[in-house]
DNA sequence: TCATAAGCGAGACGGTACGTCGTGTCTTACG
DNA sequence: CGTAAGACACGACGTACCGTCTCGCTTATGA
């Protein structure tokens, strides 16, 4: 029950915060800690006896805004499944759209960034299309010879591409075609197309 | 004819090869100009009359660097040209994989750079892909409702996530898998899988 | 008592020491900020937090190089009292002979840094010269009608003349005749001489 | 009758008038060599073709503006002798009271500078005092045992000082104070004071 | 009359210093 | 003790100026 401890926690969510408010408005390049410890009225040691560097407190704010998994959904079919995860991977993109495009592009400046990214956001989101596939396999949905693995990221991966790397709007409809025409023609065999 | 143009090209080529080995050894963030400019034998203002800024100057480097287009190739069959020009994607990504890396999560960053970058670079690579699923549609390979549009970006799409986003090495044998289990299926709806 | 003010005190000395180390070593166009913040172990933006260009650092060096008035000389008679602080003119000139004669130069450029030599330095020094002459006065030294105020600056104007604009060098006898042969003479109504 | 020579002197006028201009305008300093070339539509290559450095440069534009040396004037005695080469002087600085305030500092920096102008205006300013010293001393009007060469640079001295050490305004008046109250007494022992 | 050279405007260039900014460390004083 | 405030060393940035140089163009003499 510690004053402390509850406010060091508080503390930290206003940096991670502010940092948050920052990044979105200026992008990585040009977010500045002298900018984020002026928004949240602290000190420069405050920040840095927590995150050892700027990228640091980058991630740490993002990884912060998207502790929240996005829930798994269990529509009882391939198709829902697959919807819904990636709709929740298009809403946070919304949300976190410039954040990430930054953050990707760090990637391969700083590998420890990279890790941290991967496991703790990228593999997190992906956890949820892989149950997708197992409960499908487990139904009887797709044919017990499909190696669903190659199959994971092909949506993720495209959405990534149009957005990030080709600059391109992604909505629920493409999505939608992504789905129908490309992932589970190849799950199913075309069987079921 | 004239000399002065030749000698400024020159002169050019010089700074960027110089920009490009700099690039090489320390990568985007510990690259100087004044590293640059001292390997060219130049002056900043050299550069600074060419390129405003930094990054334009590692763009720059980049863009002349891989101007030169691969071949595009012809093998009479859709699976030899997709396997062709993908090949050539991972042999300039060796080439050029943590340039590659640290331009594309630059793209976020700088809208002008993106679109550079996009029709100078990505857009040109695609044309071989284009041009490839093109033939096989003429040649009545690939049946005549398919739509392929769908279909140009898939390899390239997560070649890049998994190399770009994931980390992951990626090598011929995976984009052979890439080819025959997800691509062609698709483009020839199993008929010749 | 705050060691911070003595501690952000010392510093500025020792960057203004450094200042005039640089200075007499290599004059006042061939110093360089980098010099200075190299020779104190300090960085540029400690000197120009503290001084906004390169010449207000180093009339701040000057300045607090000659804070230190002469001492103001009673002898009991003008003769001496002349010859002694013209003597002190004479060693402070060849303790910062170049430096002052770089810095006068610059008065014509610089309003505020001439207002500021003028106020902080010349001022100071004629202090003891009209000090002189009003001593001489109330001994009756020099004839109650006598206009004193044209000779304060008489022998000064000749030392500096001869100095830096004629480039001699001017040495304690050419004062001495100075004194005896102008300016007493002048105090006197030769009456005396 | 060459067109070329005479073109050649004619644009080595247009340069130093150039010159002078910019010098006017922002001072020593503040003159850079592409403001000159830019107001002459010159080339930089045909300034330093005539003139080694900005500094020659500049004081090649002094030299030709102040070449007219103000005539030699014999009134008859020394009173009005000195007084007219004053008043000359007083007239030059009027007209180049800031440029020269710019140079006289300069040459404490530039030992070459200072030559040139000590020789080549100084100089040939000071023979005007010289000779009327002396054509008094043939006339008679000053004792022969008295001493001129001190006398010589009082009133220069003097008016030096006062306008470019300590910013004030000499007028006519001054100079002749300066001449009735201290000069001519020195010369004439008070015998005619 | 023509060509060959010399001077020129234009402006790129290497070099050097400037003054600014950002990071990560460290010190001071307060609560 | 942890914190706000902010100074500090380091190092890169992008700018400005100097004095040198190269480029074509123009002009002006000498074959």
């Amino acid at each position: 029950m510690s004053t402390s401890l509850r406010g060091g926690q508080a503390r930290e969510d206003q940096l991670l915060s502010a940092t948050l408010e920052v990044l979105r408005e200026v992008g990585y390049n040009r977010l500045t800690v002298d900018a984020v410890v002026s928004r949240a009225h602290a000190s420069k040691a405050t920040v840095y006896r927590r995150w050892p560097s700027k990228s640091d407190l980058i991630v740490a704010a993002f990884m912060n805004a998207t502790r929240d998994l996005p829930a798994e959904r269990d529509t009882g079919a391939l198709r829902g499944d697959l919807l819904g995860a990636l709709e929740d991977l298009l809403d946070e993109m919304d949300r976190f759209g410039d954040v990430m495009m930054d953050l990707l592009g760090e990637l391969g400046r700083n590998p420890e960034l990279a890790s941290t990214i991967r496991d703790g956001y990228i593999a997190t989101r992906r956890q949820n299309l892989i149950g997708a596939f197992a409960r499908a396999k487990d139904r009887g949905e797709i044919p017990a010879d499909v190696d669903v693995q190659p199959l994971w990221d092909l949506a993720p991966a495209v959405i990534f591409f149009r957005r990030y790397n080709m600059g391109e709007e992604v909505d629920a409809e493409d999505v939608r075609v992504l789905v129908d025409d490309v992932v589970l023609p190849l799950a199913f065999r075309f069987s079921a197309g």
